[in-house]
DNA sequence: CTGTTAGCGCATTCAT
DNA sequence: ATGAATGCGCTAACAG
């Protein structure tokens, strides 16, 4: 390794307390600070601590005060901003209340709900994005440590907490329908997530509202591969539609710039909006527009939330289920048929 | 909570095997699969396990096979792609090798090296990257634990694994060259990195080659706000320059648009290229020639050399510290002012 | 195949 | 202000 010291011998409490010529519990005092420790020790022990290169075992820590201090988070996977300003707002609001963070990508694992398993082992309490598991799974977990469901079912048995989806949605659609759009198109799988659906129930519901006729949702995935695939259907005549609401971003540009790249005219032809406000969505021409979540909120909040159940400090036990539900922000660009001004690509 | 079960008494390996009418032993051994049990008595401990829903304490765990069983991960930021694909790669390696992974996000913290020491004392080695810590204090916290230093300086005394930046910065530099471009601008701080350094010196080393004259790096951030105000300086005339080697592709981006948003050519008038290659350079137009790195892989990669470290599969202990350096590849599109025919924006 | 036992390193009473 | 003693839950010999 570093070629000199091995990291062989780790100091103990025991070692440290030795050569300070101090008993363990008043090196623990100075380490953790619990409790009065006079000037003159307190300096001995550290300078004793700094020597012997001293490291608290967390293990040990944990088994006597019997809390992980570690909060655990399941991802699905990580691609995009999302996920990162997930991840983002969570680890730095976590650590602000003292606890760590575990971070579990449950995409691409054999098997999930063991890491889930051994996660549990190892913290407090855990925040859960996606729904790779079944609800039961997620309330049966719930039941041996506090567990909220990020962007998830809204309702049910278990914690939740999400950014809105179905109002925004609505009032996108309705802003294309007042741009003359008659044909609308939704493009993702309202059952690969809670979040999904809601985005089709406001697109559905906007629709209703003014008499017309509600597709069914064109079910594809959210890569750019998939955007490209429906891009190609589209140019045969496979669908008609002259606005697409797609599921988010990457779905949306894939599909932009596919259909740009033969020759149709977004939006003159058919406009495309969607979800999350990536990068990207400001740099494309037209600047596409889009629903800006706070995932970075929604993260802190999470942590906030797991805290509190740690500490007791709110009505937990009896208690019902909480749902609490993170305003989202419509941003309107080019890509719905609007004419915007200053190209606002400075945005954050 | 969940309004059921209160997550109070947590049942214990005692109370399992009482329930199951085994020792302890027997509990741990149908849990750890460490050693063979009959069919009955495993189905027996199972039972109970799952009836009283057990679940082993971590911690106590790794306090008696003195090993965390995870591996942390410090990170300046989160922002873009970068971090992300390798967090991912890193976790999902360790995943696969049976250890969990403890992300500490720098930026924003108060106190970092607190952040830090308290890591240490919860994981079993640790992965770090960005310039946040001096190079000092790396060394010393190598002292304790097996560390490894990402994307940093590839030599000094500790362990390091990063992406190729010279070789590709040169390869990109005399590109640009051979475009017939001769003022050529470095955008980004090398002193802000030991990659952005490492790309500066390429840059210079294609210049000099050619008997050019190597201009001052403009030293500025990677944000877009930072390409924005440098775009804005350039077209007041400040800078010089037919080709701009930008330090990431969000600086470049951000600069590209700035600079088409007030009628300058690109690539005609000036070439603009950048590292990463973002989900936005493909679709951005002229699309953004760039670099792409192996980072998922650099992240995995990391885990693995800890993890080898962790169970002496290396010569650790006097060995000098291993430098590994992974290859990118340079992505020709059109901001360079190649022409390419087919889009290729359907690439992974 | 299964039970007994002895720590792992630290926080914490309870004394002093 | 400090020390001695106890236990947190689990693993790993060691017996049987």
């Amino acid at each position: 390794m570093t070629g000199s010291a091995a990291h062989s011998q780790r100091a103990t409490i025991y070692s440290v307390a030795a050569a300070a010529g101090v008993s363990i519990a008043t090196v623990s005092r100075v380490f953790q600070g619990t409790s009065i420790v006079a000037q003159g020790t307190r300096e001995r022990v550290l300078a004793a601590a700094d020597e012997l290169n001293y490291v608290p075992l967390g293990a040990a820590r944990s088994l006597a005060v019997s809390r992980h201090e570690l909060l655990g988070l399941v991802l699905p996977e990580l691609g995009g901003p999302y996920y990162s300003e997930l991840l983002m707002g969570f680890e730095s609001r976590a650590s602000e209340l003292g606890l760590g963070v575990i971070v579990v990508v449950t995409q691409g694992k054999p098997d999930p709900s063991r890491a889930i398993r051994q996660l549990m082992s190892r913290v407090d309490a855990i925040a859960v994005l996606g729904s790779d598991l079944d609800d039961d799974a997620l309330t049966h977990l719930a039941t041996v440590k506090p567990l909220l469901s990020l962007a998830g079912i809204p309702d049910g048995p278990i914690d939740s907490l999400a950014a809105e989806n179905t109002a925004s949605a609505e009032q996108l659609t309705i802003h294309l329908l007042d741009h003359g759009r008659s044909s609308l198109l939704f493009l993702g799988d309202p059952d690969a997530g809670a979040d999904i659906a809601g985005r089709y129930t406001g697109f559905s519901a906007a629709l209703s509202a003014r008499g017309l006729d509600v597709p069914e949702p064109v079910r594809i995935g959210l890569r750019e591969s998939d955007g490209a695939a429906f891009a190609t259907a589209h140019l045969a005549g496979e669908h008609r539609a002259d606005a697409l609401v797609c599921a988010n971003d990457e779905l949306a540009l894939a599909v932009l710039a596919h259909l740009q790249d033969h020759g149709v005219d977004v939006p003159a032809d058919v406009a495309v909006v969607g979800w999350d406000d990536v990068m990207a969505a400001r740099y494309v021409r037209p600047a596409l527009t889009t629903v800006r979540q706070p995932v970075r909120d929604l993260g802190a909040l999470a942590s906030d939330r797991l805290h509190a159940h740690l500490n007791g400090t709110t009505d937990a036990g009896a208690a019902s289920p909480t749902h609490d539900i993170l305003p989202t922000q419509v941003v309107i660009r080019s890509s719905c048929g609007c004419t915007t001004s200053p190209p606002e690509r400075h945005l954050p």
